[in-house]
DNA sequence: GCAATAGTGTCTCTTAGACAGTATGCG
DNA sequence: CGCATACTGTCTAAGAGACACTATTGC
């Protein structure tokens, strides 16, 4: 049989196959901590409970997984980008009451200040991540989002990934806190400042940020950082 | 609607859903060289080329997308346990003719010395990843490939994975080579032994390999290898 | 002894962390 | 001025790389 013919009787319909989705770990920081965005599910299956937000992969209007959850986010969130990186595809037969269940998990890491309210979703909710472990999710997302959270603080500790949670200008005070508050450890200003500086992750912008005391010096991230390592990592086996 | 009147009407042969399959990158060592495992393909589509190992998700007999893996690497190698590891899903309709096609890429890295060659199946061949780039696979294999061999070769700069393609046991200045052709870069004895050993990434057997010169000691792998990082990571960004 | 491979002593350089000290704003 | 926050100077310690050196085998 010839390719062709072959492709001619083959029905992927005769089949059975894992139903396939993305979804989306979506981190912003929000008064100085991080949170996460879940929405309320509309539909059955886990009708009412808060979930990741995500979906079916649309073999129609998307061309590739990321172009899937690219599209999730712009639908939850209004933003036509942000930083996106795909963590673990997780499938088994008992996590969706539909059946066999593949999903294809992302996080994206967003600047707050870039999000118009109104153009958040009705039932839709910013949750920090402290409160995860109170919050039961649909499905097995509560395990799935601790998998996010666990590739976020890997790749802090080793690369500048945390500024994409920064406004386009930050001080480097501001950016330590952040590294903080995903780290759960404290740094030493002088080194940090060190660190960020000598891998060229950000760089002046030449103003400054009056906050009642001193001014501090603003800077915005430079194109080269989402894979800069720093020199050596920020350790944290320990915490 | 309830849920169980929902899950009753639902019927995942009504959708259109992606087809979903794993692909394997098996990598060994074989005289000093890293290879991967290649099967010629038996079946449309792309029958007769040379291609990764895989094939579809099995509902009934996968519990989870690692148990395809899994799965997949006994039947190809006999091999009932290996060094696993999800690397990306990769989907587009474009990458396989019979239609919306994603497959979860893994890669595994297996002793050689473990392999029965009576146990590999017909139709499968080792080649050194130097004459990858000369050999046109099935699909967007190629392109896959490398996807594996990026991941492997970024995590050997600063965890001790590589260590998973020797054998049970095995000299420093074996595994210094193994690295060396991993990372494509030579390295000083010294600093190479104080790191491996310093992050207790393997210890002594108290046994000795004789080799005609001085007899080298032999070390195995310890337990806690696979995460452990490197003080610092042996940075190869240059080449 | 010699060749070859295994393994070490020691120096230098880079960088993280500690911590005290200086700088610059406001009231 | 005092206070708070921003930022730096300087010392110490750890670890990586360079490279010469020693160690242990077979022949």
């Amino acid at each position: 049989m010839s390719e062709e013919e072959y492709l001619k009787n083959y029905n992927i319909h005769d089949y059975d196959i894992p139903l396939s989705t993305v979804d989306m770990a979506i981190f912003s920081l929000i008064e100085g901590e991080l949170n996460i965005l879940l929405v309320r599910r509309k539909q059955q299956p886990c009708k009412g409970m808060w979930a990741l937000p995500g979906g079916f992969i649309d073999l129609a209007l998307d061309k590739t997984v990321d172009d899937a959850a690219q599209r999730k986010l712009q639908e939850k969130t209004g933003l036509k980008s942000a930083y996106l990186e795909q963590v673990e595809t997780i499938g088994s037969p008992s996590r969706d009451p539909r059946g066999w269940a593949l999903t294809v998990l992302y996080f994206a890491l967003i600047d707050i200040t870039k999000i118009n309210d109104n153009e958040l979703e009705e039932n839709t909710k910013w949750l920090s991540v402290r409160d995860l472990d109170q919050t039961k999710l649909a499905f097995d997302h509560n395990l799935i989002v601790h998998k996010a959270l666990d590739r976020l603080r890997a790749k802090a500790c080793y690369t500048a990934l945390p500024i994409e949670l920064m406004p386009s200008e930050f001080t480097l005070s501001e950016l330590q806190a952040v590294f903080s508050t995903i780290l759960n450890r404290e740094f030493q200003a002088k080194s940090f400042r060190q660190r960020v500086l000598s891998a060229k992750m950000v760089e002046e912008t030449g103003k400054s940020k009056i906050s009642g005391k001193r001014p501090a010096k603003l800077y915005r991230s430079t194109e080269i950082d989402r894979d800069t390592y720093f020199s050596r990592p920020l350790l944290d086996k320990g915490s």
